[in-house]
This record gives structure tokens, C-alpha cells and sequence, in this order.
RNA sequence: GGAGGGGUGGCCGAGCGGUCAAUGGCAGCAGACUGUAAAUCUGCCGACGAAAGUCUACGUAAGUUCAAAUCUUACCCCCUCCA
């Protein structure tokens, strides 16, 4: 297995790496961010902005092609890759993580307590998640294998066993329940698979166990002891930043550093320094393409405004006459033509072109961003950069 | 000239005796967003006040009533139809 595909570590100091990932359709520097295009299309971003803006590997989610347009129409135009225009580097997350999003609504409403109305997940038992599809109402049946079916129809470099993203607020007794399920899953994902493998493709394993040291350690030494080609570490990562990290170190104990080390659903550029300290090598995020489509640009420390975060919100009034671009020293598109007060304009005019142009930045911004801590690992610079960009 | 309809907070537009500082929507001002059911969601949005509350408000003026955006009368504007 995995003939086609190699993770070579190429620097390594104080528990941080640098490193590559070769697959069929190229190779990803590490550490590296994969941006998300849930439902085959990084919304509102084409193909070539990806590659102008230096992505070098995007994402897309099982569940949501499953439901629609079905992962074997997909299949029948050539594959993912074909059908949406991409040529790099592709992921597919499992579907594992709406067994969470559709029952419990945002990351944010769950961990602050908010359920949301009406959930689409019906029922989880030993086979699999029953969902009501929110495309035609239609009941679905999402299982280890019907999401690795799945995920060989879309054809993915890089494939993601199917668990369960078990809630923050769930007790220590269902956690590791879930977490051993999740772990049974991942067998029968793998051994799926294997069956199918035709050289193709590499699989991730998932650490689950909530925010339990104990359930942490087991789930990473799961997966390491299974032949996966890399690991990620899903599942609740705490109600703070704080506890994020403690997770996020839980996890790395019991794990095979040998494998790429991916680290599910974060995106935070402080978030990221942290993880990166602890040695994951990827991150996937819908942040800095969500806040884009809501108006907020990503910029470096000393570009922001009063409010402490990590972005710019265009639809401010005090940007009305700003005009200066989002970051002067940023080589996107958007920096070299837009300013602010453009930007500011047009998104309370409720143009489209807004929308994208803060996309293309946050994209820009973010691969700038790994470009950067890429650069600096081996000159020893990463704790000064860090107070540039957090 | 005759007949009818209408004038409500920045705009559109409900309400048609008390529970109305007045439903909604838009605009405005903020906030949230971390393996995307998200170009979404939440809050504020007459003035003063931290709040209780006070004041000023449904074209203008007068009236009926314990009480009027809501009823009556006059006036001023707007729209439609007829001459």
C-alpha cells in the first residue's frame, strides 16, 4: 500500500517539522494548509485563483457529494478532480464530522450550549449514522464502507477513515464509546480500503477521546498500531484555546511521528503556531474562506483594528474611507488593485465581487502565512515571526 | 368641476378606540463564525437615561371620549377614474 505516496521529513527541531507529502497529483510542502471546498468547489474561488494564490491542496467533504450529486456521478465524469477543475492535491474528509454539524449545529453553538432547531442526523448504531438528506429529504444510510465506496468513486488523493466526531458536551462514558466505535469503524474503513486499494490513494486515521488524557492516548495508539498512511485528530477539541492545546499535546503522545500528522477543523494563524510547535504538519479550516464571504479579511498583527482579532471586518463604517489596501506588503490580487474602502463599499452594496476578493486574500494570506513558517523553521525564526502574524 | 382612494418612525409597509414608541422588510450600527445545511446567524435601531422611567411622535388644526395612529369636522398635499 501507498506505493504512490511518501511523507519525507526534511527538518526537525524541538518537536516541530518540516516536511513533504508526495502524492499522485503532486507534492504538499508541510506544514501546510488545506483549504475546504465542502461540495466540490472552494465557494466562490476558482481552480486557477487557488493556484495563483500558491494553494497546494484542497478538500472536499463525502457527505455532502454523497447526498448530492452522489459519489458515483461524480465518478462517471472522471473523478473529482476532473469534474471540478483541480488538478493538485485532493482531500476528502469522511462524512465523518456531520454526524456532529447536523445534529448539533456549529462548533461554536455547541460548545457555548445553543442546539440548534432541527437536526438532519437521525440515528447512530454500530452500522452507521442515518442522516435525512438535506438535499431531498431522503433517508441515508452513511457506514465505514459506503463512506470509503464513496471516497474511491470521488478519488481523492487522500481519503479519511469514517467516525464519529463525538460532541463536546457528551460524558467521559459516551466519549469512549463512541471513541472505541469510532476505532471499529476505522478498522472496517481501513479494511475496505485495502480491498479496493489500486495504488491511488493513502488513508488517514482519526484520534478521537474528547478531551481525556487517558482516551486520547488509547485513540492515538489505535491508530498508530493500524497501518494508515497519515493520522488525523478530529473529534471535540475543548471549550477554549487553552484546553485546544492540551488536546492537541494528549493526542501527539501515543502517536507514529513518522506519519504526516493532521490536525482536523483548525485554522486560528495563533491556533496554528501552537499546533505547529506541537508537530502537526496540516491544517483544514472553513474560517478563512467563511469570514471572507462575511466580510472579514485576514491581516497581520499590526493591520488590525482595536477589536484583538486575527481579522479586519470590512463592514465596519471606519473603512469607509480607508484607502489603503487590506495589507500593503500582501502580493494577492486583491492588495494590488482593491483598497479598503472598495471592499468596505461593495460589500454594503452586496456585490459579489467583494465576496471573492476577500476570499482570494484570506487564500493568499493564509499560504503566505506557511510560507513563512516554512522558511523560518530552519533559520530559527519562527518565534519572531510569530509576533508578526498572531 | 364630480367620484373614489390615500398621507404611519431614514425608506417601504402593517395596524384602524385602550394590551402602540407602534408587526414586518430594507437601510444603518455592532457582534459571532475553527474536519461549511453559512454570500449565514444574532443583537441594537425616536430622544434623554445605567435602569426604572420621562418626553416627543402616525399630514395640519380643532373636536368626541376616562382613553385616539385608529372616530368626527375643517384644511393642506398625493394618486386613480369621470367631465
Amino acid at each position: 500500500m501507498y506505493d504512490n505516496f511518501k511523507f519525507s521529513i526534511t527538518f526537525l527541531r524541538n518537536g516541530y517539522r518540516r516536511g513533504i507529502i508526495a502524492t499522485p497529483h503532486g507534492i504538499i510542502e508541510t506544514p501546510a494548509f488545506i483549504f475546504c471546498g465542502t461540495k466540490a468547489s472552494v465557494k466562490g474561488i476558482s481552480p486557477w485563483q487557488l493556484a495563483e494564490t500558491g494553494t497546494s491542496i484542497i478538500l472536499s467533504n463525502t457527505y455532502h457529494l454523497f447526498a448530492h450529486p452522489g459519489s458515483e456521478h461524480i465518478k462517471n465524469r472522471g473523478g473529482l478532480h476532473k469534474f471540478m477543475g483541480w488538478n493538485g492535491p485532493m482531500l476528502t474528509d469522511s462524512g465523518g464530522f456531520q454526524i456532529f454539524s447536523l445534529g448539533h449545529g456549529s462548533v461554536a453553538d455547541e460548545i457555548k450550549g445553543r442546539r440548534c432547531g432541527s437536526s438532519t442526523l437521525l440515528s447512530i448504531d454500530e452500522d452507521g449514522a442515518v442522516f435525512k438528506s438535506y438535499w431531498d429529504g431522503g433517508k441515508q444510510l452513511l457506514t465505514p464502507e459506503k463512506s470509503m465506496q464513496a471516497q474511491r468513486d470521488l478519488g481523492a488523493d487522500l481519503v479519511v477513515a469514517f467516525d464519529e466526531c463525538t460532541p463536546f458536551h457528551s460524558d467521559k462514558k459516551y466519549t469512549e464509546q463512541s471513541m472505541e466505535r469510532s476505532h471499529r469503524w476505522e478498522k472496517r474503513s481501513l479494511e475496505e480500503f485495502a480491498r479496493c486499494d489500486d495504488g491511488t490513494q493513502a488513508i488517514y486515521g482519526i484520534v478521537q477521546g474528547g478531551v481525556h488524557a487517558d482516551l486520547r492516548k488509547r485513540s492515538a495508539e489505535f491508530v498508530s498500531e493500524h497501518p494508515f498512511f497519515a493520522t488525523a485528530i478530529g473529534g471535540t477539541l475543548g471549550s477554549n484555546k487553552t484546553q485546544m492545546m492540551e488536546v492537541v499535546e494528549m493526542a501527539m503522545n501515543g502517536l507514529d511521528k513518522s506519519r504526516p500528522i493532521h490536525l482536523l477543523g483548525i485554522g486560528g494563524i495563533c491556533d496554528i503556531f501552537q499546533g505547529i510547535a506541537l508537530g502537526i504538519d496540516t491544517f483544514d479550516c472553513v474560517h478563512p474562506t467563511r469570514i471572507a464571504r462575511h466580510g472579514g479579511a485576514l491581516v497581520k498583527a499590526k493591520y488590525r483594528d482595536s477589536s484583538q482579532r486575527e481579522h479586519i471586518n470590512l463592514k465596519r463604517s471606519q473603512y469607509k474611507n480607508d484607502d489603503s489596501p487590506l495589507e500593503p506588503d500582501c502580493d494577492c490580487p486583491s492588495c494590488k488593485i482593491f483598497s479598503r474602502a472598495y471592499l468596505h463599499y461593495l460589500l454594503k452594496a452586496n456585490e459579489l465581487l467583494a465576496l471573492q476578493a476577500i476570499a482570494v486574500h484570506n487564500i493568499r494570506f493564509m499560504n503566505r502565512l506557511m510560507e513563512h513558517i516554512r522558511s523560518s523553521m530552519e533559520n530559527g525564526t519562527l518565534n519572531e515571526i510569530k509576533e508578526i502574524w498572531c
